[in-house]
DNA sequence: AATGAATGAGTTTTCATTCAT
DNA sequence: CATGAATGAAAACTCATTCAT
């Protein structure tokens, strides 16, 4: 009687990649669990063996989504970098830059996320809890900029705020014309804009 | 004798209006054609005598919103106002600012429509031209600005979509927690940051 | 004050008029009131006036058009017309070719109403008296036959009832393949072979 | 382990049966789904695991008993009979008196496929090809009857729409009035009566 | 008499979920 | 574990009928 190894996990991430294929292609409203169920290569009674339902199954991509985009930046900031915090924040686009192409695919998916999180809690709750994590992380990295001296005293919550919106926003724009927004170009000159913002030698006298 | 007078213009807005409510509060998928009727004051049918089907209203109210958000921007920047362009740029971040209560509640609609953009054509189509001009519009403000040697000699099309970025992505934060992205406060901040990286004196030798 | 004439009539065949030009289109259920009152040239609302409902309508076509059916074979056999009564019966074939233009186009709602005999108790006693008045007719002609020695001594009735099948089933016929059957070439033919069947001299030794 | 047995076809036939008698007895538009699925035993959504809609199930009905009625005929028609055509068409008759209990519970269907007809082309094609062949399987006999010298030099297609014009006019006369119409009795005497137009001895000269 | 805006009951169809095998 | 046939609640949409004008 060997254990059988635990396929339960394998099952619920094939099952999880499938179903974000899906509702980026279709949405949560008009994906079915049959379309999951086909794209996973499982049939639909297997889906209720490792997610409740639609909603669950649509409530554990909403953590997956946005832990995995977490992860990415939190990685990035735990390590204090060698270089000037301008040169990482411009490696920081730039690394966002090639995850375009991915999460392009999953703006729908977040899109709907930010719509649901007007009527239910949970996820509104969620989302607030990434962004102030996304927000927490980019102002740790702005705050080591001021100390080190190479941006003035700004403040770094504030200059957070700005960097996370301007990236969601180039993100959408981007989502909604590839071709006059060059992704990759643009979040590096707005960037760059903003840092000439920050940096040390106010540009004129106020 | 007195004919009577044609209603349709205002039982459409009438439907409108009752649409728009509805759908922020539950979505486009989860309200139903009743709920759009009950809040209108109307029967089911009668929806169906202005609009052909939910789709239809749906449609009407991406045109609706997005013309209706496009206006303010437009009669703000179509007049050559006095002042520095920082003063109006700053002018109209305020004007947002004021818009917000009005936007917040229609934010989840937005979302929607951008996770639609994804699948259809047509509201994709929409969205993209109305991105279009409003960056176009921004970045008249940002030539005139040049023109007048308040600006350094920056690519107007990059700042205009940095800007837009920067308004969308806020509204976003704020939408999320705003509580910790005061709005008001936030846009100014923002935008006086990067207008900072802006101005003609650069900032320090690169 | 005058009074005006009692347009109730004019206007109860105008718009049964329209009822059967739309119901020969669309059939009874998927014409609309409103299809009837475009046809009529009247407002939905003016319809109720001299119709109870659609049914009454309906009704009402039942009793005209097989009313109006009856008129031309009654007044046909009423007069003890001069000549053989096969040449009666040739000649009333060839006015009921004549009629087939307008028939034709009526046999849609024919056939409904054949169909609704099934299930309507009204609809088939109508129908019933219809056929047993046809059938009458006929038989008082071949009758007049037999008694002028024209005919063999066979069963009116029967004769009858052959002659009105053999009718109905060539419109039936007719309607669904005009061009391989030639409605008056036709009724002629298959009337003789009859009627050759029926003559004084009997074809052959049984 | 034991592959359940696919009950497809077994379902769909179920469903058919069902759906001609609900059809029957309420007419295509009155019936309900909810009514052929009560009556099949199933629920309304089983219906639409085996027929796509309403319309679909109409028009396997229409295949389906059409087709059945001709495997009778052509049955009949392909082996040749010993015994005179006469003889042959006599039990022709015969055959088609027993089928009749059946075939009159389905007449208020057949009129209204041919009340459809008039406005759906695939119908209209459909009885078309039917009427097409079954006139074709009658000529054929007739024309053996004529190579036979049984009967005179008569054009077989006029006397084939002449007997099938017959046999459609009796259903009618008899669905309408059952108790005037004797349909066993009739069919035989009517057919009779034409087949002594049709013996090869002429009754009378032309 | 006439209109046509408004009503709301009624029907088809979809699809998340269940469960016998 | 896995399947997929079956369920039935839910919702968009239609249209005969009414009635204020």
């Amino acid at each position: 009687m060997s254990p059988r190894p635990d396929v339960s996990e394998e099952r619920k991430s094939q099952i999880l990649d499938a179903a974000i294929a899906v509702f980026a292609r279709l949405g949560f409203h008009q994906a079915r669990m049959d379309d999951i169920a086909q794209e996973a290569g499982l049939s639909k009674g297997a889906l209720y063996l490792y997610y409740k339902s639609k909603d669950t199954i649509i409530a554990a991509i909403l953590k997956y989504l946005f832990t995995q985009e977490m992860k990415v930046l939190h990685s990035f900031v735990a390590t204090e970098q060698p270089g000037s915090v301008r040169t990482q924040l411009e490696q920081l686009t730039q690394q966002l830059a090639e995850a375009m192409n991915w999460m392009s695919r999953l703006m729908p998916i977040a899109f709907e996320f930010y719509a649901i999180a007007g009527r239910q809690k949970e996820v509104h709750q969620f989302l607030k809890e990434y962004f102030k994590e996304y927000r927490a992380d980019i102002a740790r990295l702005i705050q080591r900029g001021i100390d080190r001296g190479e941006f003035r005293a700004v403040n770094p919550q504030a200059v957070a705020i700005t960097l996370t919106a301007l990236y969601e926003g180039l993100a959408l724009l981007f989502f909604v014309d590839p071709q006059a927004v060059q992704w990759s170009e643009q979040i590096t000159t707005s960037t760059r804009l903003l840092l000439d913002g920050l940096a040390s030698q106010p540009p004129s006298p106020q």
